[in-house]
DNA sequence: TTGTACGCGTTATCAC
DNA sequence: GTGATAACGCGTACAA
């Protein structure tokens, strides 16, 4: 067997080839000011002869940076996180990081467990979505900061952890949903929420609530129902809903697939959509143009998301971090399709 | 500023503390058998009390292997991917390895480019999904293979280069769903079939021929149409096949997207599904229980095709390549909906 | 069973 | 400008 290991060129095999030491090829390929262009060129030139590329675990070992950024983030089935990793794949490559990408699976623990594996990769910086129980691990997080490697919250954040954030205006969204259910003609407006424990969950109610109340309509108990996050929450729900004989004419959803699941339920009780309800969703995701009526829902700006954050956390590990605010809202918006448009 | 910047805890600092010499610390972390039992408790008491956690890039350099699994994959949004990711996580993780995950956008270029990123990063191995122009990296595969890091391919695999592959029998399940189509009394099925680059398109297209050919159903130029791999493709060929005035009475798209666009289009042209027109998927999405009527798709097991590369790269890694045959076949399974049920 | 010494590939601190 | 040389944190052949 022709073993074909050709072992890869290092800065010695340079150096000898070239008859200069190593500190001079390593000079030359950090193009160091202090080197002569004639040497340089050479370095460079036998280098690519060679099919040099810098040993990145031998650089780390010294400089004490491994030039990866380690991610976080709930799930990534959803196709609403791989989007934002786009964004930040773009950002970050280009930079020379790349990314370990870990998945929490909304679990706290599994969360706290990848933290710790980044950490003990010594990433040179953690990009983080939350759980919904994001409270329980605010100590780690603290933690890892203290330990000097920076954190970079987006979309799910811990409001407690003084570190950068990149999110949306939640509340301002769903005020703007909430306002356009109301402005269509709705007016018995119920909001699924999400879970408990999330941040985003207690935004978007806020900007449920108050446009209801700036324009005037009746907020009470059975305006708000505790949901969930999955299609099957909002179909349960839904489902419970109507059996409470309440007959709302809009729901403003916490997320699209709660949205999805209580309009697969409202169609199989006979309503129609919009003429009977209306359905607003937040998160937009392909789901929405695939359900029918189309769903009405906010728009996040997910590769600029991945984008910002990522820029962010460079400029944090390269001490810039004054070149952005502690948080960073980026613009949403709200594309109105066919489920809440009121026929007249 | 306190800056809390502890330095992470070496053997040295053990050793020190121990009274011992590094070496017999690095032999009692890595549980050798030369080493008495109570020393090597003792250093991994110390160890636990300093919080101790090995350096990956100094134990990469001296043993030039990294513990990290490369992974490119064309594209993550689509969740068919990440299910797989799901299972590789798992396998891989719990072997003490990690994923570098790229995406190649269906572009070969851009796969190159991430290939030999992953290679520069001293990946341990690679898994592959490849484009659907996989012909053109063909060399490249070939030339990492002999570079000695072993490569698997998943799911789209390129069948001239020499290396374990995991896949389903895309024939035998297009076969199934053809004569399951045949046998709910659909006679004029036309196929909307994939890119024509990619190795599943024409896997696909035969297992098509086939049944129909079992059948004695009639198949001309006119059964099969060039279509794509998106939504938008499905809805515009549909809508070509409409205005040509062929009336199949049932689809069999290359993939859910495909049919689900297909099925936009003739539900916006007046037929209805599955009374004047039938459709089945392949490679189970979310979104087929999402559209209406739900749609009938081959389910892949994704998560147990990411963990069987996944031990097939380690196990190629270790040198137990052995183990598997050099292409592992995994069961898939149609799952009939309203779709493609007639009404009687 | 344990310690010594070297090397992995690179950067950095000195001299020259 | 350039060249030795010492790290960086760890594994390991060799010696003890």
């Amino acid at each position: 067997m022709p073993e074909t290991t050709k072992k890869h060129a290092t800065i010695k095999d340079i150096a000898k080839k070239l008859g200069v030491s190593t500190s001079t090829v390593s000079r030359a390929l950090s193009d160091s000011w202090e080197i002569k262009k004639e040497t340089r060129d050479l370095v460079l030139k036998a280098a690519a002869e060679l099919n040099y590329h810098p040993n990145p675990m031998a650089i780390g070992l010294v400089t004490k940076k491994s030039h990866t950024i380690g991610l976080c983030v709930p799930e990534l089935v959803h196709s609403f996180f791989p989007k934002i990793i786009t964004g930040m794949q773009r950002a970050l490559s280009e930079a020379g990081y790349t990314i370990l990408i870990t998945t929490s699976d909304e679990s706290y623990e599994t969360e706290r467990k990848n933290l710790l594996l980044l950490k003990q990769n010594l990433v040179d910086g953690i990009l983080i979505s939350t759980t919904s129980e994001s409270h329980r691990n605010a100590a780690l997080y603290d933690e890892i900061l203290g330990s000097g490697t920076p954190i970079v919250f987006f979309n799910r954040v811990c409001s407690k952890i003084n570190a950068p954030k990149v999110i949306i205006d939640d509340t301002k969204m769903a005020h703007m949903a909430v306002e356009h259910l109301i402005r269509q003609g709705y007016g018995k407006i119920v909001h699924m929420a999400g879970p408990r424990d999330l941040d985003l969950t207690k935004l978007r109610m806020e900007g449920f609530l108050s446009a209801m109340k700036e324009f005037g309509r009746t907020v009470d108990e059975s305006s708000v129902i505790d949901t969930g996050m999955f299609i099957d929450d909002g179909a349960r729900e839904m489902e419970k809903l109507i059996r409470s004989g309440a007959k709302p004419d809009a729901i403003f959803a916490f997320n699209d697939p709660v949205a999805i699941g209580a309009m697969k339920t409202a169609k199989k009780f006979g309503l129609e959509i919009p003429r009977d309800i209306a359905f607003v969703g937040f998160s937009e995701s392909k789901s929405a143009l695939i359900v029918e009526p189309a769903l009405t829902s906010v728009a996040q700006p997910l590769s600029q998301m991945g984008e910002v954050a990522a820029k962010c956390i460079l400029d944090k590990i390269n001490g810039r971090a004054e070149t952005y605010p502690a948080t960073v809202v980026l613009e949403a918006a709200l594309n109105v399709r066919e489920s809440s448009v009121r026929i007249r």
